[in-house]
DNA sequence: GTGGTCTAGACCACC
DNA sequence: GTGGTCTAGACCACT
């Protein structure tokens, strides 16, 4: 389904939380899907259950998994509200990005065409 | 100079290469500069200067910053290489990032001006 | 696993740092295989942990470990690309070696015949 | 006559030191040739003449400045004498370095080429 | 006074 | 048990 980079600073559940955030956000998931089982994906990526639980429960707390006991985690309806306060802290953050982008190199145009085809993405069926 | 926050999950220490970074990146210290000294800053931040050590460590490694036992610490001369590698690493970043504000709804247009506004900074004197 | 020179004027870690970048150099230690723990190596070579954990960021630094918490050290995959500047600046030191060694009486073939062992020295598999 | 490296770590009493020794290894200063005076050049490095004089101290023990006083110092008779010993420690900083010079991706042909350039360099009269 | 190293010891998150 | 962070405090070399 995907794989874990281990280089990577944060700590595995937050990383399987990032992954299926991603998934829903640029709807390859959608409403009502079925999450993998938790035994199923320990598996798949050679780690321990109780990583996954961590990383569903996070996704839970978020509102994005639906747990229904006996049947299974289901991605759950997204209700996008728009936040003032959460669009500020992410534009701080993408104004640090954008200038790690200029001082890498990083053309403007191809910056701006990145932005562009995220918004043009669909994400509802 | 600034002042460090310790809700953040990120260690201290990340805290203020980070800050120094964006100093640097955004040109309002230039090379040649002199950073505040490793016993002074932990003062002036309450810590200890074995963090700010660690900081100035992590800023050297990265080529910022140039310590001269004796005399002080500097910023380094800037080499600009363009690096492919490290931008493809920044973008996916930033297609993760342009997906969680159109998530939260802010508009298209008000994140690429960010853009714009970045590249038309000048970190030149 | 090695040992210690207090005779010598390098601070512990970087003489720790150098052991490991031989092991890897020379190929007796490969991609994936795992370092002592911090303790352990920290216990087996009398001194302090913290100084341990500073020569392994090192390494890290320079690529040449992945450290991955919880779980332990390890060789990271090389990445080996050719870096003309880093070049220039060990052939600068190794002129000044020969010189040296030209002084100190060495034979012209009894250096030559070190380099081409060198080279000739597999670190694969 | 030449200049500093703030980016070495070795003190720069040491990065003097050296300068020298290469000078006079290499034949640009012969025996009976007069150094700079220390106040010369402190000034003309900008640094200390403290720093200097631990500089020549160190060329002085050496055995490559004879130092005379009310005239100056001199570069002092060069007397080569094989030593095993150093010759053995020598070629073991060889193998590090050959070995680094491989791993950044340098010719074996390149490495041998500038060995055999010391070699035939002339530095007696 | 400057950066740098090291120790001892505590505490944290993660697995 | 693993790596990682931080403090407190000592000591060193260099300028």
């Amino acid at each position: 389904m995907f794989t874990l980079n281990y280089g990577d600073r944060r700590p595995l559940y937050a990383q399987i939380t990032e992954k299926f955030r991603e998934l829903i956000l640029t709807g390859a998931m959608r409403e009502g899907d079925k999450f993998p089982s938790v035994r199923e994906l320990a598996a798949s990526l050679a780690i321990n259950p109780n990583t996954i639980q961590k990383a569903y429960k996070e996704l839970e707390n978020a509102g994005f998994l639906l747990s229904i006991p006996a049947k299974g985690s289901f991605v759950a309806p997204v209700k996008r509200v728009p936040d003032p306060a959460k669009i500020q802290e992410l534009l701080q953050k993408l104004r640090s990005l954008a200038r790690e982008l200029k001082f890498a190199g990083a053309e403007r145009e191809a910056v701006l065409a990145e932005i562009e085809n995220i918004y043009k993405e669909e994400n509802k069926a």
